[in-house]
DNA sequence: GGCTGGATCTCGGAA
DNA sequence: TTCCGAGGTCCAGCC
């Protein structure tokens, strides 16, 4: 990893254009060939980017970075305020646990969360136009489609109303009702959902991941 | 600026909860108070990340920064490899062209694109729901609502039914057409748009760019 | 290779 | 403040 601090400005022409004017920046050249320009300031999103693969050319004091799609970053250099290389050996990689995978495991395992006399079908239910979240009946053994989300918003329910009018037209599965599960709901994606004739169901993260054996404190 | 090379390991609990080993990776700490960690890869995000408000607190080899929903990034350093300050200044900004705004700009500005004898009602027409990228009228003065997207896909055309059922409930804009615009449009977004009795416009954004008197030359 | 959908999405604008 | 949509979205997983 090569950090170069420097006054600099730098030109864009990929998916759309854009420039920056000079000014002292850090740029970060990785071991994969990628560069990112960053300011002072937010912590996520550099100024600009290449990601890899691509290809610095150095010509002096101006620096090209160039992808096969034809993508490229200019930059001018002025003047470099500072210039180290490091040698940081292999990344272990990042650990998750909380994300939306985890709440379909969650709830496939403790799928009497939907109701009393639920049961599971499967995960991943494949269809024609992607993946239903979980699949399952109930008491009385109709369809139930589950779609999960951390953050139940518009953008689910419209995803869940596609499947669910698909899963409809199968007389082997129809009448399929639809369930919208999340951490939390926006009250407009809630609004949209029961509209539309889906049960809503908050999912409580820890409660799910607490105890495997809730139902023996019933006895 | 401040730059750290360090052997380190990194804990997150917010959001979700994360975990990274024992590695060499940059911590970048910015002028706002931002923490951002590197490894040797990937230009665009970082491992992890706090962004501002938030603050670091140094306790010796144990590093804690916070922000005010409680959320924690904890950061173990064995051995720093590098750290140095940089004083950057003033960021001018970064400056864009060719983005969706642009789009609409230009088809406002050339709106018989969309058929001869159309006029222009307004830009971003609003309604209860969001607003209408582009409200115009047809030679007979029809109404037709416009959405724009530099891609056009599933969302897009979701986005626009809403806006259209909308729409026809007003018994003076009733009976409102829909027409669905991008530079690129995939199939699964023009099926269902077509569906749904959308049409469908792709934007060449050179040619809209290109010259404002295209009508000359049919003389 | 393309396509789908999640993301600690981030970021900006408007109500 | 919340809501909403764009993004050079990026990115992983699956086909």
């Amino acid at each position: 990893m090569r950090l170069v601090i420097a006054r600099c400005q730098v030109d864009y022409a990929g998916r759309l254009t854009s420039h920056l004017p000079m000014a002292n920046r850090l740029l970060l050249i990785k071991a994969d060939g990628s560069v990112s320009i960053h300011s002072d300031d937010r912590a996520y999103k550099p100024l600009n980017w290449m990601s890899p693969p691509c290809w610095l050319i150095e010509d002096r004091n101006i620096w090209t970075v160039q992808n096969k799609a034809g993508e490229k970053l200019v930059i001018s250099l002025e003047e470099i305020l500072h210039d180290s290389a490091h040698e940081l050996g292999a990344e272990p990689g990042l650990v998750k646990d909380g994300v939306e995978a985890h709440l379909q495991e969650l709830l496939a395992e403790h799928i009497g969360t939907l109701g009393e006399g639920y049961s599971l079908v499967r995960r991943e239910f494949p269809t024609a136009i992607g993946p239903v979240d979980i699949m399952a009946r109930d008491a009385d053994g109709a369809s139930v489609a589950v779609e999960i989300k951390r953050r139940g918003e518009i953008d689910g329910v419209e995803q869940l109303t596609r499947y669910l009018e698909l899963l409809n037209r199968d007389p082997l599965l129809a009448p399929v009702r639809g369930v919208f599960a999340a951490q939390q709901i926006k009250p407009q994606a809630r609004t949209l959902a029961e509209d539309r004739g889906i049960r809503c169901l908050t999912l409580d993260y820890d409660k799910l991941r607490g105890t495997d054996s809730d139902e023996f404190r019933l006895f």
